[in-house]
RNA sequence: GCUGCUGUAGCUCAGUGGUAGAGCGCGUCCUUGGUAAGGACGAGGUCAUGGGUUCAAAUCCCAUCAGCAGCUCCA
């Protein structure tokens, strides 16, 4: 007799002695043509393998849909390929290989660095492996012969690990596959016939324990599926992902350039790309005037001692940009026998004068916010600004749109009362949530940053920190939305509430932020009269609801995957010419629309009709107006979406009309498919 | 910043020690065609930069700069 009890408490009974698979077909033919693998007790095991009779035993039966089986599959595969890693280039050190989004990794040390040449062998070496068919034994060891084995093995990093990240584990797990015994927690999958179809991704280094100070180790990336069709479907979304990535689409359609000459992370922003920047600024420029915010401009450097009273200088020199130290100044060091090391040491003390390209906008506008007696009846007080600021990023951070050295942040600072703090939080969110429903973003995620209670290193007092962060807390409800809170997240001068969301390739990007600050009030002294006609500190919120341009921009390139909607779309419509016969029509309609205020261009040169409308698609462009005899002779234009394509002839006014709403409108339309 | 890979025409890329190629784009001409590529001819390259090895370097070596992936970092 043998008795199962199924994951949902159920139990199953069976005259006879059977295997997984026949569970399974009892419960239905379904789920026996799906399954994968048993698991009893925890354990996984082969479909054929045999229950054992008399006491009932915990059986599940793990199917594709089970959200443990492909990662689990995974890390087994994990295991074959640092096996055949090993078997090919002796003495390696394994360190980790856990399994991640989209497949799995496992960081190695080999005297002779791998190489993507390296993949095809591992990669034949792998499928010898899982063809020997050998299962995953699990063995358990005490700590102290743990320890032992791993030095038998010579992996002086899974030492470590036992020694340090494992310490509090009396008891170790390791896994064996013929030659192959690994340190690993499990579980396996039972036999190495379930890896379907593998593939070795890339190679890159990765410090152990993610510690700078440690040793550089190589990882290597892999993905796998249960079937070839998964695997080929997978890559193919990665290349899809690819053609949508921001610096491919940015050169194609001529949004933006970075120029060697110029420098690292300096955008130039081509005529079509300002085009769509400054819509963007319009955009939540007419926001801020309904919010009451002030705009202001200030430069793009300032005096030393001013970033000395923030606090940014020295302490963040070294993700700023080289001051520009005073000529005069410089003379006077050099006659006192000032040599470059003395001036880096200068330097390095803060202890010189000159100039600092502003790696951030509020020091400027804390000055603008001083520079008048204020009032409580004057607050809140709002500035805001596009202010471009540098700062200098680790070379290997930057790329493309959203890691760059010069950006120019839609910035504003509050400076409010405590009892406002609340209320302007949720006027800061109110922008961002206009923002992202305007562009039709929904995926992205809300962080609430909190101090550590366990850490002294927050400016302020307490109490006001508890306001703030149930002030952040509430006006982050606001949106209607799940939001994380983090301690230890937030900034040591206050809380705040971050926007994040993906590129094309699942990197994550901040965009958004809203953050309070009782730090530089108090260090700049700033001070208004209260209704008590006493002096009072004013809070600061800073709120930079895109974030920066740049990354904004580039993120939205991805989102609409290049096509813009037509209020930012640079050209919105182009008039296409069926033959030279009709260019004279098509520059009448070209200059009746640019009338209205619709952007377009026209298409005249003597192409096959075919192919005009190829090179319009290609560029993205929203419609494209054909025109041929039969439109001169009735005043039509015959429209093509990029989207529904051929949409038949209309009246140009008609047309017209089309263009301004959709433009009133905002409208966000995406292929419905 | 670190590790690895890459840098050839405006773009995408081929070329592996013997003096530079393709497709697209661009220009001219032909073609006058109604919804995703009509045809012909032509122009265009200090092979990223600087050193080195060699009779000879786009090709091999070193450095620098830049790009890509990941790691680390991001007030």
């Amino acid at each position: 007799m043998t008795t199962v009890k199924l994951p949902d408490g159920s139990l199953k009974e069976f005259d006879s002695a059977v295997s997984v698979k026949d569970v399974a077909k009892s419960i239905g033919s379904r789920l026996a043509k799906d399954a994968l693998w048993g698991e009893i007790d925890l354990q996984p095991v082969e479909l054929d393998y045999e229950i054992p009779q008399g006491e009932p035993v915990n059986l599940k039966i793990i199917t594709k849909k089970d959200p443990n089986a492909l990662e689990t599959m995974r890390h087994s595969c994990a295991h074959v390929m640092a096996r055949a890693v090993m078997r090919i280039k002796p003495g390696v050190q394994l360190a980790f290989g856990p399994t991640i989004d989209g497949g799995f990794y496992y960081d190695v040390e080999c005297d002779e660095p791998l190489t993507e040449e390296d993949f095809p062998a591992i990669e034949k070496e792998m499928a010898k492996i899982i063809a020997l068919d050998e299962p995953f034994e699990r063995l358990d060891r005490p700590r102290a012969d743990a320890i032992q084995v791993c030095k038998d093995l010579k992996q002086d990093f899974k030492v470590e690990h036992i020694e340090t990240g494992l310490a509090d584990d009396d008891s170790l797990s390791f896994y064996q596959q013929g030659e192959f015994l690994d340190l690993c927690r499990g579980p396996h999958i039972p036999s190495p016939r379930r890896i379907g179809a593998f593939k070795l991704l890339s190679i890159a280094g990765a410090y152990w324990k993610g510690d700078q100070s440690r040793e550089q180790l190589q990882r290597l990336y892999a993905t796998a599926f249960f079937t070839q069709a998964e695997l080929d479907a997978h890559l193919e979304l990665l290349e899809e992902a690819k053609k949508r990535d921001h610096r491919v689409l940015g050169k194609r359609l001529g949004l933006f350039h970075i120029d060697e000459m110029v420098g690292q992370g300096l955008v130039l922003w081509t005529p079509k790309g300002s085009f769509v920047r400054q819509k963007l600024q319009d955009f939540i420029s007419e926001h801020l005037q309904r919010q009451g915010y002030d705009q202001v401009f200030t430069p793009h450097i300032g005096k030393l001692d001013l970033y000395k009273t923030s606090g940014h200088f020295p302490y963040y020199q070294d993700s700023q940009y080289t001051p520009l130290v005073d000529r005069e100044y410089l003379s006077q060091l050099a006659e006192e026998g000032c040599t470059c090391g003395e001036l880096s040491n200068l330097m390095n003390e803060g202890e010189i004068e000159g100039y600092l390209l502003k790696p951030m906008n509020c020091p400027h506008h804390i000055r603008l916010f001083a520079s008048e007696q204020r009032s409580y009846r004057d607050l809140p007080v709002r500035l805001s600004e596009f202010g471009t600021v540098y700062r200098w990023e680790q070379s290997g951070e930057i790329g493309g749109l959203t890691r760059v050295r010069g950006f120019t942040q839609d910035d504003a600072h509050l400076f409010v009362t405590q009892e406002q703090l609340g209320q302007e939080l949720i006027g800061c969110i109110e922008l961002v949530k206009i923002i992202f429903g305007a562009m039709g973003m929904e995926d992205y995620t809300v962080r609430v940053g909190l101090r550590d209670p366990d850490s002294s290193k927050y400016v302020g007092d307490p109490a006001n920190w508890d306001l703030a962060e149930q002030a952040c807390r509430e006006a982050a409800q606001t949106l209607g939305k799940d939001f994380s809170e983090d301690p230890g997240e937030a900034a040591f001068y206050g809380p705040k509430i971050d926007f994040v969301v993906k590129d094309c390739i699942g990197r994550k990007w901040q965009l958004g932020t809203v953050q309070v600050d009782y730090n530089l009030p108090e260090r700049f002294g700033l001070e208004y009269i209260g209704s008590d006609n006493k002096p009072h500190r004013p809070i600061m919120i800073h709120r930079a609801p895109f974030g920066s341009m740049e990354r904004f921009i580039g993120v939205l390139i991805e989102h609409f995957a290049g096509s813009f909607p037509l209020w930012l779309a640079p050209e919105q419509g182009r008039i296409l010419t069926v033959s030279d016969k009709s260019e004279e029509y098509g520059k009448r309609v070209e200059s009746q629309m640019r009338n209205a205020g619709i952007r377009v261009k026209g298409d005249y040169r003597s192409e096959k009709l075919g192919a005009k409308i190829r090179d319009g698609q290609l560029e993205m462009i929203p419609y494209m107006m054909i025109v041929g005899p039969r439109d001169a002779e009735n005043g039509t234009v015959s429209i093509r979406d990029r989207i529904d394509g051929d949409l038949g002839a209309i009246p140009v006014e008609e047309a017209i009309a089309k263009f301004q709403s959709e433009v009133a409108d905002k409208t966000v339309r995406r292929k419905s498919s």
